[in-house]
RNA sequence: GUCCCGUUCGUCUAGUCCGGUCAGGACACAGGAUUUUCAUUCCUGCAACAGGGGUUCGAAUCCCCUACGGGACGCCA
């Protein structure tokens, strides 16, 4: 019970961060934190034709952006090192020859093969149980260009590396059997086994591939989700705290976390629960938080936000928070605020006009207007409670008339919290710019 | 085709190990409410143990079979 846990992600450098790549990871790298283990990162880079620096970034950064640190491994180094494949090819002849001596590596065909020992292999695995399974056929551990295969590198670095846990994708459950007559023949302990289910895709059959959409990490980030939602809705794709709760501190999902209670059937992803997630969690930002995020995403958008000062723009972020679904839709939501000419959506416009006269009821209300003492949003609300006493009309089609003169549109932040962000003058000008 | 894994509301799941409360929660969807719209918030509703056999006083839970879903069978990883 000493024995410290290491376990590992070992992606490919193929260009992409997948959904299910980053979800073997953050489980993996939760079980680590869980336990105080030691999570490794190695770069399994033995097809050289895909491999490229670029392709490697990605990795990096969609990993550092979900939070997901690594103790060892490249950038950071480590007693296991070097953490990539490519770099490790003395270390895959020193095992080739243990294999050689034992007689269980035999050349055939420019190529070098494993000898399987026929026995059933019984693999015990921390989330479906023991499940027995028979190699048929030796197969290929170096390829006639020299290059060893995935089954030999990933077997030779897990018990070089002194990995104690295997967490990766059910797919590689049928390849294990495989594995285990590797580690045998090397006369290695075994590492414990755990297969996480599949990620689906959410129409139609088979598993989430890169062309899905929702499928790749690097995608969230450019359409700015938040990080720690994304990492919380992927926590719970096959695994659950079982309080009933959902949306919960990291900390909390690494306190409750453990591989056992991993489900074992697959899961299909939902985009629509992840962007709920999403907007519990910018809601639920702290506002200097929010306004950090926010400044980035109008930046990126081209949208002027600083015409009117930091302070204006702090201003309508601040009322335009808890309204808004993500970040990504913030430019679309609140360009009015900082261009004069927006157009007006017509459909609310004739939409409107069914209901009441807006031309009179923004009459009504600039009428009065200069005689108000205060711009705030309590004298506001009372200064047109006041209106539609004099006039015997519903507020509503006050507030929905000066909605749409001051925005264009019939959905927005609070009303009174707008007109006091706007100010007496700029409230005006449109007024006078809508009629 | 062979082998392996799985199967609770449309979706993610709790409950299964140690059989015994109207099978619980969330998203989605549908209605309703807040004399300020809603892409907010709150309330209500809809909706599941894949099927068939056992074992048992009693099965979502244990056993077997069938069906369906997923995966693996590369000199890809």
């Amino acid at each position: 019970m000493s024995e410290d846990v290491r376990v590992r992600f070992a992606p490919s450098p193929t260009g992409f961060f997948h959904i299910g790549s980053a979800r073997t990871a953050l489980f993996n790298w939760l079980y680590a934190r869980h336990g105080g283990g030691i999570f490794v990162l190695r770069i399994e880079d033995t097809d050289r034709e895909r491999d490229s620096d670029e392709f490697l970034q990605v990795i990096f950064k969609g990993l550092r952006w979900l939070g997901l640190d690594w103790d060892e491994g490249p950038e950071i180094g480590g007693p296991c090192g070097p953490y990539f494949q490519s770099k490790r090819s003395d270390i895959y002849r020193e095992y080739l020859e243990i294999l050689r001596k034992n007689g269980r590596a035999y050349d055939k065909e420019g190529a070098v093969f494993f000898k399987i020992s026929g026995e059933p292999q019984l693999i015990r695995d921390a989330i479906h149980g023991d499940v027995v399974r028979r190699e048929e056929k030796d197969f290929v551990i170096f390829r006639s260009n020299g290059s060893p295969v995935f089954h030999f590198v990933n077997v030779v670095d897990d018990i070089a590396m002194k990995i104690t846990h295997v967490i990766r994708g059910e797919d590689h459950l049928s390849n294990t059997s495989k594995h285990s007559e590797l580690f045998h023949a090397f006369g290695a302990p075994e590492p414990v086994f755990a297969h996480i289910p599949l990620i689906l895709k959410s129409q139609g059959s088979g598993k989430m591939s890169k062309r899905d959409s929702g499928a790749l990490i690097e995608d969230y980030a450019k359409r700015h989700f938040i990080a720690d939602a994304v990492r919380n809705y992927l926590c719970l794709l096959g695994w659950s705290p079982k309080n009933d709760r959902e949306i919960l501190p990291i900390d909390e999902i690494i306190s409750l976390f453990d591989i056992k209670n991993v489900n074992k059937n697959n899961a299909r992803f939902d985009e629509k629960k992840m962007s709920y997630m999403n907007m519990e969690y910018v809601r639920a930002l702290p506002f200097e938080d929010f306004y950090a995020h926010a400044i980035e995403v109008l930046k990126d958008s081209g949208l002027n936000f600083l015409a009117r000062g930091e302070t204006y723009a702090r201003d309508v972020l601040r009322i335009c928070q808890e309204k808004v679904c993500s970040l990504g839709e913030l430019p679309q939501f609140v360009s009015y605020f900082f261009e004069a000419n927006f157009e007006c959506d017509q459909k609310d416009v004739e939409k409107l006009k069914k209901k009441c006269d807006i031309g009179t009821r923004l009459g009504e209300f600039v009428g009065q207007l200069s005689a108000l003492s205060s711009f705030d949003e309590e004298s506001l609300e009372e200064y047109i409670r006041s209106l539609c006493e004099k006039s015997g009309g519903p507020s509503g089609e006050y507030i929905h008339s000066l909605r749409l003169a001051l925005s264009g549109r019939s959905v927005g932040p609070s009303l009174y919290a707008m007109l006091r962000v706007f100010g007496r003058e700029e409230v005006l000008r449109r007024i006078e710019r809508f009629l």
